[in-house]
DNA sequence: AAACCGCTAGACAGCTCGGTATAGTGGCTG
DNA sequence: CAGCCACTATACCGAGCTGTCTAGCGGTTT
């Protein structure tokens, strides 16, 4: 019990580190249902029976995921680059569509994570599936706070908005067509600009 | 050979149309994966071999399905109500918004097959996916059909952006958003107007 | 030294999957 | 009547899945 929390820090990695690490690489780049527990842990270089002495079943491990998936790819990733890249409000939420882009073009893109995990789980009262709408609700609520500050009229129907063309554009780029998303930004373009606001500093 | 042709109206449907019809309906509903050929068997009241002896695979199996979609679903369904809900090019494109609102309502709504069929195959190269894209491009020939019958400046480019709402608006209604394809409705007139088209007749 | 602990390795249960093999049945046609 | 044909029923294969069990190893603590 005490042993887990002082994870020294400059070791070779714990098993559960390893695991968890193994697990948001294969999970992020396939999804949840495609890879097998004996894959993840293969791949953390560990025994089955360590990851679920760690996790006490698959759904457990897949819930862990999505929480690490919006620590990485929702809060420092998303959130932090577009915080970073945009001036403005009104340039930082077209500073998504911009990271996306980049994002869409390398070859391990796997469109959205939680999407996926979404169309996966047919059950709605799954939890996997109840986690999903919750971290779908985070990015909202970032969405809406940006929202807010770039003096929209109506903040909780334009995040919304938002997140329909960010969805859409990243399943489209993931069909294979190269320049959904630089579209998509353009109709958020119009979206801000339909607010009153010039998108200040827009670079196109 | 000359037997399949010839199968005759009003009888209590052949077994190649039950598997058809099974598969569509469970395929429609749940996913391609998710559902196995024993069950698409037994919801057609047929045997399992009686199936491969009309499907060699699974995959072609899948593969009937998304062309029966594609013409009971994109064809006759979207495409044929939308015509007919408008009036003019610019409210054709809107009633879709209309149509997909009714639909997500439904409780038997499934978001877009052809979303869950691309999500569920990894391998770029795999001939569901591959058809997928086909039947992707088919509605997009249909949206730029009417982008140009409407006057937009860049039919392609329209088209491109009005699919990217409609995709992502299905999805968000699918995580629980009820509001979701109402309010990309509303981004789809701003996109209207925004070619100096006035969505003529209009209903909000 | 003894107890303990996290971990390993591998077998295994029980299930579902796609796909195959076989034997047999009922009806239509020569 | 005989042959054919689409179809049925059922067993089966090999693979993969989640999850469990066991036996043992190596290092730390008391």
């Amino acid at each position: 019990m005490a042993a887990r929390a002082k994870s020294p820090p400059g070791r070779p990695s714990s098993a559960r580190e390893r695991i968890d690490h193994a697990a948001y690489e294969l999970f992020s780049r396939h999804s949840i249902r495609t890879i097998g527990v004996d894959t993840v842990a293969a791949r953390a270089g560990v025994a089955k029976m360590t990851l679920y002495k760690h996790y006490p079943s698959k759904d457990q491990l897949a819930l862990a995921f999505l929480r690490r998936r919006e620590e990485l790819w929702t809060r420092s990733w998303l959130q932090g680059e577009t915080e970073r890249l945009g001036a403005t409000p009104g340039a930082k939420l077209l500073a998504v569509f911009d990271l996306f882009e980049a994002w869409s073009r390398r070859p391990d893109f796997e469109a959205c994570a939680f999407t996926k995990a979404l169309l996966e789980h047919a059950d709605a009262r799954h939890p996997v599936r109840v986690a999903v709408r919750g971290h779908i609700a985070t990015i909202r609520a970032f969405l809406v706070e940006l929202a807010k500050e770039a003096g929209t009229r109506n903040p909780a129907r334009f995040a919304q908005q938002w997140q329909v063309l960010m969805i859409g554009c990243l399943i489209a780029a993931y069909a294979g067509e190269a320049d959904a998303v630089r579209n998509a930004r353009k109709v958020g373009r119009l979206l801000l600009e339909s607010e009153g606001l010039r998108a200040a500093r827009a670079r196109r």
